[in-house]
DNA sequence: CGATCGTTTGAGGTTCCTCAACAAGTGTGG
DNA sequence: CCACACTTGTTGAGGAACCTCAAACGATCG
């Protein structure tokens, strides 16, 4: 499959693909990040997923091109696969067919998480839970820290808080001792029980 | 593939999958209704999904049985198709595979607009926009009014807001003369723009 | 050096949650 | 048949959480 890919270099800020582009391809990315956002009529952005290393993404049927992909980290990779290319060696390669049904599975699975996640009850939950997943999802540098490629405002829209709230749930959590600071983009979680309190340890393995 | 199906009646109450149960299973509704619910270790619940007919549900990896799915119509019809059987034929008619994997990506894109939903800002747009899309899933009686299946406090549950917040937000919306309430349960849409307001106009067709 | 961006902190206002009460419908037992 | 408990839905009052507006600080860049 990876020989049908192109692999392409971004900038920050750069488009992938609007709204309105016919969703021809599907697309995975090597390294990096980007959010996907979706561009509401009164022009409000509101960030529906932030896309790391290793994730697929632009498969949807015709609801998925309602959305915009923008890259955040500067030289970005991301590898695009034809989709005509994919769905003739997924129906060919049972096996191609299966993966893609898993990676789709695994999208399901991760949106209702972040979907309880977003139904928590308070600003604080809501950062913990977000710190949660980025400890699983992102790199982890020298010292054990989070990096957080996304600003404080891409994590309020992601959210559905107000970044001075952010701002403050993370001094919050700093002054509990849960977590540490370096960078603003620099994190690292002290006390893993005390971002958990209050949410469900069940849920994040 | 429906000759693999199994078909039971379940009444109001009932559980279908509890979170720990093997997910071998995969499900659809054919008639009734039912609550896809993650409970959390605190005993809170939170609705995650209605299921309504013609709904495919069970279909996740290891993280879909982290969820239950209770019956909450009298009579409800459930058909059950055994995973390996399934998946077998998947991989022996590319058809199949097919179909599965559309069906996973419309169920990504119902997610990700349900995210926006929860992301909204007011308790008023959360409710115009559960009412909207209520009115293209569920049944619609004679006299062109929705019959809501589900309580207050799951229509509360699933916005994420309080049971009296949705009862005030539907009081506000018969008042503006947005909808019409004839049971509880019986809503009539009346006027669609002013619900649409506040939303995205693009997001249902 | 001035300007802009990203982040953090403070003050005030609004929304929504909590607690409480009430109304209507349903089932149960005396 | 009626009293009673129980469930579901609606409305009101007070308080807490969060949003909005505002300002200050450091960093980066032209």
């Amino acid at each position: 499959m990876e020989q049908l890919a192109t692999l392409t270099r971004y900038h920050p800020g750069e488009t992938l693909y609007y709204e309105d582009d016919p969703a021809d391809y599907w697309y995975r990315v090597v390294s990096g990040a980007a959010r996907k956002c979706a561009v509401m009529a009164d022009g409000r952005r509101r960030i529906v997923d932030f896309l790391l290393p290793g994730d697929l993404f632009g498969f949807g049927t015709r609801f998925e091109r309602l959305f915009s992909v923008e890259v955040i980290v500067d030289g970005t990779m991301i590898a695009r696969y034809p989709r005509r290319g994919v769905e003739q060696l997924a129906e060919s390669e049972p096996e191609v067919g299966r993966r893609i049904r898993e990676t789709a599975f695994e999208s399901i699975a991760r949106l209702q998480w972040r979907m309880i996640l977003l139904g928590s009850a308070t600003a604080l939950e809501k950062v913990s839970a977000f710190l949660l997943e980025m400890a699983e999802r992102s790199t982890v540098d020298s010292v054990n820290a989070i990096i957080l490629p996304m600003s404080r405002y891409d994590i309020a829209d992601y959210l559905a808080i107000a970044v001075e709230t952010v701002s403050r749930a993370l001094t919050e959590l700093r002054r509990k001792g849960a977590i540490a600071l370096g960078d603003p983009r620099r994190v690292r979680i002290v006390d893993r029980s005390a971002l958990r309190s209050g949410l469900d340890d069940g849920w994040r393995a």
